[in-house]
DNA sequence: CTTATCCCCTGCCGGC
DNA sequence: TGCCGGCAGGGGATAA
């Protein structure tokens, strides 16, 4: 259930692993993650075409914009991966793995393997100059990361939309990269109540909010980037988040009781004092 | 244009 | 123990 600094830490370890390997086999057990094929294309043909388009390519860079992976290849065309909510993207010595839905073997031995047990992930093949129309890249905002926004940008922006503001920023229009977890975090580290509408907010809780989005992606990445990337629901996964999923456990900064609400359809975490 | 609802999937967890 | 509803770090399509 990876967001931006889930994503960007994938992009950098692809990063320190792929540029310069080549591609010298593909293994499809689960054709469904290919798109970019007309979507009635038999399974068996998509992926004779994937393998005869992949197989001798070298991957010449990687990129990330919002929570999407871009894995550029020397033959003019660009892998773009989305991991939705249990997708992971890595690089593995040349062991036997299993239950993943796609892996690339690799000139080194080693491979790269799609794992992704809900199966709502995605990977296209897309002409790399078509790159920034492809529909789902053009509707994004500015980066989160790359571009911290001014707060009179999301001021002004905000300014007409009753949307709750935790809904307003994991909207991607808006800005790139935020999801459920990331947009209320913040939230309780600017001290925002998630469901007061974008229009309510006052100048200086924009300029708060501007200030708490890239301190915040900036700890995620340093905070998950030991070791093995595990996401929440995962056997032994550990919580670094300060109060998700806590619902009744003291808030770290006042020591009230955390409270579980639901906004647009999604489980909130907030602090009742602290964002009052 | 906005906002809300449903859907795509599977695995895990808590309650009974 | 076993079953079952609820829920999940995303986002697109569709409806109002």
């Amino acid at each position: 259930m990876p967001e931006l600094p889930e994503v960007e830490i994938t992009a950098r370890r692809l990063r320190a692993a792929l540029p310069g390997r080549r591609i010298v086999d593909l293994e499809v057990p689960d054709p469904r993650l290919l798109r970019g094929a007309a979507p009635d294309a038999p399974p068996e043909r998509t992926v004779a075409e994937w393998r005869s388009r992949l197989t001798g390519a070298a991957f010449a860079g990687l990129g990330r914009r919002a929570k999407f992976l871009l894995l550029a290849l020397d033959t003019g065309e660009t892998l773009v991966g989305h991991l939705r909510m249990t997708g992971k993207l890595m690089v593995l010595p040349p062991v036997a793995a299993r239950g993943h839905r796609f892996a690339a073997a690799l000139d080194d031995g080693s491979r790269l393997v799609f794992v992704d047990p809900r199966r709502l992930g995605e990977l296209w093949r897309v002409p790399t100059v078509e790159l920034a129309a492809l529909p789902a890249l053009a509707r994004l905002g500015p980066d989160a990361l790359d571009e911290p926004s001014p707060a009179a940008r999301l001021a002004a922006l905000g300014a007409r939309s009753r949307q709750p503001i935790k809904a307003w920023l994991m909207d991607q229009r808006h800005l790139g990269g935020l999801g459920n977890i990331c947009a209320a975090e913040i939230l309780f580290h600017a001290g925002l109540p998630p469901d007061r509408p974008a229009a309510d907010l006052p100048w200086e809780a924009w300029q708060r909010l501007a200030a708490a989005i890239p301190e915040y992606l900036r700890w995620a990445i340093e905070a998950q980037w030991e070791g093995e990337l595990m996401y929440l629901g995962e056997r032994d996964a550990v919580n670094p988040f300060a109060l998700y999923r806590r619902a009744g456990a003291p808030c770290p900064r006042c020591g009230t009781p955390i409270r579980r609400l639901v906004i647009a359809g999604r489980g909130t975490y907030v602090c009742p004092r602290c964002q009052a």
